[in-house]
DNA sequence: CATTATTTGTAATATTCCTACAAACTGGAT
DNA sequence: ATCCAGTTTGTAGGAATATTACAAATAATG
């Protein structure tokens, strides 16, 4: 299945390439793309302000037959979810727009995610963990969070679980571990120093080394598995990143991974712990 | 804008319920669907061996306001392919199906959210995080973890943030809220008894309380400002939740939100902070 | 087996789209 | 400025496509 590229991208990065009609057409379809997919080619040409041929031949210049098939051409490409191209939120942004684009950017970073699954990694890492007989989620900053919320999803497993932000209590446990430990390194660039350091002292241990993280940095070459997370081009600087809702999801794959493993027996278990937080919560109105 | 069923497995569903023509045209579309999208009506008719009034009346018997527009549908069904159906992972799934499920899970969630995002409430809260003199972000269980990541998120605001997982510190900090404290609560179900009392303690003083939740919830109900966020059915039972994820962008959101609102001046103060971890990490390959 | 309801096709109409061509621009070169 | 190629754009007519109205055929019911 050839992921054709997704249209709408294709339009924006030629948008300056164009001339002065086919850019009305492309504006007017990038503003309101699941409305062209409805809308007739003289609805098009009146909402862009041109004549029905300059929209057809803008259709042709895309590599459609004609403008019925460039619509569908675009209701595929909307229905794989990519919808905006410029994925950057910018100052002229408003409360239209930017939700938007940032949800797009969190979808899109799944999509991509799951077309590359390194699933041979995932099925070591489940492996180990399934194994383990102790794990440490290991993060920081942001991802320190996110080994929180994997603290919450694996202790279900019988197994001890624990999760440490603190650089020197990591290093000490890291100092500690021995073979059936299982330290689970969480990082966005696999640049972090400090965390490395600790991977490090881990591998002079029988212990065993995980690493959630960006391939080929530093940290994955520390690991006894990694699970590559694809880091996007960090095109936008200052606002969040979506690569933790990625790590958030292959963590989420991992605990379906070992609540497989541990079989269908295993479920009675999970109902007691779902059970244990019932009486803490209002029942449903 | 609920997210269509999947076209084909409508069809094929009432495939029993289908008069003569009708089922001469729906077979010759499931055979070859992608084919359908790109051929004319009288193709159709001729390939199914009916009249073209058949095909047509078929198509609005699906929904569709004629032939165009059900050809539309289906290429929006066959982009997004059979992932959209597909919930639930079982004890039957291997490895090449149950991650694509629980991305394909997350994917949906996020589609959903995005499809009906409730940018009024969003602007609202953005508004109170603004102008916030201190924020504060409570949530149990995995919801402490999306606090967490909202702290490492929100402290670049110049406003102290901070996010607590003791229930006892939680209702402490609530008692002692003013006017320009902000307590922003986050619950899956809405229904957690120990936070609700929080919220009810922060409402008896004159401080704000935000709460990112199900819609409806006794918290919902108890905030000043609500964020919804849609509790898909809860099909797998064991196995991880989606909603964390659709949290997590919406703080996401509100995070660009407030930094739109901050204005463009604003940036050198986030490079300034994205700059002090530089000599934490190797720097990049 | 007649009568009614349903299904299906024919033919005319309406819509949508495309092509050929001419008019209007554009950017040099005189 | 003014002409001339080249390009861009619109107009108008015609071709393809889709829809509707209605009639024929089929099936269902008493």
């Amino acid at each position: 299945m050839g992921s054709e590229p997704n249209l709408l991208a294709v339009i924006q990065s030629q948008l300056k390439d164009l001339n002065k009609s086919e850019t009305k057409v492309a504006t007017a379809i990038l503003n309101a793309p699941e409305d062209t997919t409805r809308s007739s080619i003289a609805t098009l040409a009146a909402s862009a302000g041109v004549s029905e041929p300059s929209v057809n031949r803008f259709c042709k210049r895309f590599g459609a037959t004609g403008f019925p098939d460039f619509k569908l051409r675009l209701a595929r490409s909307l229905a794989s979810g990519v919808r905006y191209v410029s994925r950057a939120v910018d100052f002229s942004d408003d409360i239209n727009t930017y939700p938007r684009k940032l949800f797009d950017n969190a979808i899109n970073a799944l999509m991509t995610a799951r077309e590359d699954l390194p699933l041979s990694d995932i099925e070591r890492a489940v492996d180990q963990v399934a194994q383990a007989r102790r794990v440490y989620f290991f993060g920081l900053g942001t991802s320190a969070a996110v080994a929180r919320d994997a603290e919450h999803k694996f202790f279900r497993f019988n197994v001890p679980v624990a999760t440490h932000e603190d650089p020197l209590m990591q290093r000490m446990l890291a100092a500690s571990g021995t073979v059936g430990d299982l330290f689970f390194f969480i990082s966005h660039t696999g640049r972090t120093k400090v965390l490395i350091e600790t991977a490090d002292i881990v591998r002079q241990t029988d212990a065993t080394v995980i690493a959630l993280t960006a391939a080929g940095s530093p940290l994955a070459e520390k690991a006894h598995c990694c699970i590559n997370v694809k880091v996007e081009e960090d095109t936008e600087q200052y606002l969040p990143m979506t690569s933790r809702l990625v790590q958030l999801t292959i963590l989420d794959v991992l605990a379906a991974g070992v609540t497989l493993r541990r079989g269908e027996g295993f479920t009675p278990h999970l109902a007691r712990i779902k059970d244990s937080v019932k009486d803490t919560r209002y029942p449903q109105g």
